[in-house]
RNA sequence: GGUCCCAUCGUCUAGAGGCCUAGGACAUCGCCCUUUCACGGCGGUAACACGAGUUCGAAUCUCGUUGGGAUCACCA
């Protein structure tokens, strides 16, 4: 396939979080995987709620989740771009200006809706008058423009939904232009996928009937129309996941230790008929994506799952792919790293075996005893059973009477590696000193 | 309310009329390993929303019911 070009759109309004993150991602692997390109756009046509503090934290996220972006364009930068669009559409008729006010548009609506009766929109505008246009504009009033439907039905072949279809007459002409002139999503966002050779538009299914009507825009424009995938929206555990409360951030995923390879793999096998396991490179899950394989229902997004998996994954992950992130050896990180939940926790076993803890001890004759036994050093993974063979002739106790008082003065917790390859680590002078009870 | 979408183990799903006494993954439970815990290995429990049809036969087709979700913004 040539050319494959895609786009992640977010606007700048909020943080990034798993719903955007989840869009982000199967558009950048729908590129990798067909060799084309990603493209990042801001969408900030809303001056009032973007900030360039969102904007910020979004490239943070993206750099941070390894989704690279290719090419980068803004919408606010392409203003004259679009108004030359809205000129050439309202010449071939196909925006027309409107002057009721937001109050009139409620008002109508919810009679509309009080009598049973679709919400959309009656072009009462077509048939003002040159007489009633100038009387509003007398008002003071200023127009705002909608994008007119052609009727018939508007058909395409989804990537996830299959063949999707919508009459026009159901759709509400939508409102393309602000009354102050700025711009809404709609035609932008066509304009500029057009303009910028966009061929697939991966996004949620709160898409769907905005594409039935961007259809006739492509369309209006002379542009080709790209192929969809629309994505059954994550919910939560009470019904949706919002993307404006914008739920559960990536930098907050970040702090809590999970993985950005563990956040991508999950995102994007959640919902499909795939096992979610850990995959090591953006790549490889980009070659597995496939989306026919993602169900048309709403997937629960779970957090304590995701934060399991990311367990999962960190426990799998082979030296080489911390190294960099890690101040420990290979042997240290293969002896602990079936016990942790995060890279980070890396960190308690370096205290453990190179810094000060403060003992527990929980049987003070047992463990005095044993400090007493501790052969000289050096040290190697033979010590422990030859020096724990001599506790256990000198002591009646064995199992957990004599590992778990043990442990605990060695590490201070309550579980941990086989205490076999921790010793060693840990050393003699430490070992002695805490089975003894003092702070080492 | 109109339009559109959805409904299988706790969760994500396989299933396109007989291969289904419904398969997998995660979670959970049990066993084994480890002279402790954790890790690991091996097993078990667990589901076709409901009601009518069609058919020799339905998780699978049809209709209806119920229940979810999306959208119908001078947000994106």
């Amino acid at each position: 396939m040539a050319d494959v070009k895609v786009r992640f759109a977010p606007s700048p309004t909020g943080f990034m979080h798993i719903g955007n993150t989840r869009t982000a991602l199967l558009n950048w692997l729908w590129a990798k995987k067909l060799g084309g390109r990603f493209m990042l756009r801001i969408d900030d046509t809303d001056l009032l709620r973007s900030k360039t503090e969102y904007e910020d934290a979004i490239r943070e996220a993206l750099v941070w989740l390894g989704l690279n972006w290719d090419e980068e364009a803004r919408q606010t930068a392409r203003i004259d771009r679009h108004n030359q669009v809205k000129e050439e559409l309202l010449a071939a008729g196909r925006i027309y200006p409107c002057y009721e006010t937001p109050e009139e548009l409620e008002f109508m609506r919810k009679r509309l809706m009080a009598k049973g009766l679709p919400p959309i929109y009656d072009r009462s505008a077509l048939k003002l008058s040159a007489e009633d246009i100038a009387r509003y504009q007398a008002e003071g009033r200023r127009p705002h423009y909608r994008f007119k439907l052609l009727p018939g039905e508007i058909v395409w072949e989804d990537m996830v939904r299959g063949t999707c279809r919508y009459e026009a007459e159901n759709l509400s002409d939508p409102i393309v232009i602000r009354e102050d002139g700025s711009f809404l999503y709609h035609l932008p966002s066509v304009i500029d996928d057009v303009d910028f050779a966009i061929t697939h538009i991966v996004r949620g299914e709160d898409h769907v009937t905005n594409t039935a009507a961007q259809i006739q825009m492509f369309t209006a424009l002379g542009g080709k129309v790209p192929v969809f995938a629309h994505l059954p929206l994550l919910t939560g555990r009470e019904g949706k996941l919002s993307k404006r409360l914008g739920s559960l951030g990536v930098r907050e995923l970040r702090a809590d230790g999970v993985e950005a390879m563990a956040i991508c793999a999950y995102l994007a096998k959640l919902g499909t008929s795939e096992a979610i396991e850990p995959y090591y490179n953006l790549q490889a899950l980009a070659d597995s994506l496939d989306f026919a394989k993602i169900g048309r229902a709403q997937p629960k997004f779970s957090e304590e799952e995701l934060l399991h998996f990311n367990t999962r994954y960190v426990r799998s992950l082979p030296y080489a792919a911390v190294r960099e992130r890690i101040n420990v050896d290979e042997s240290f990180w293969e002896a602990v790293k079936g016990n942790l939940h995060s890279v980070d926790d890396i960190k308690i076993w370096e205290t453990i075996c190179r810094q000060e803890i403060e003992p527990q001890i929980e049987d003070a004759v047992l463990t005095d005893a044993a400090a007493e036994l501790l052969p000289p050093e050096p040290w190697d993974l033979t010590t422990w059973n030859n020096w724990i063979e001599r506790l256990k002739s000198q002591t009646d106790k064995k199992g957990r009477a004599l590992f778990h008082p043990i442990r605990l003065a060695l590490t201070a917790q309550d579980n941990g590696p086989e205490l076999q390859q921790l010793l060693p680590l840990i050393g003699r002078d430490k070992a002695y000193r805490r089975l003894k009870g003092q702070k080492s």
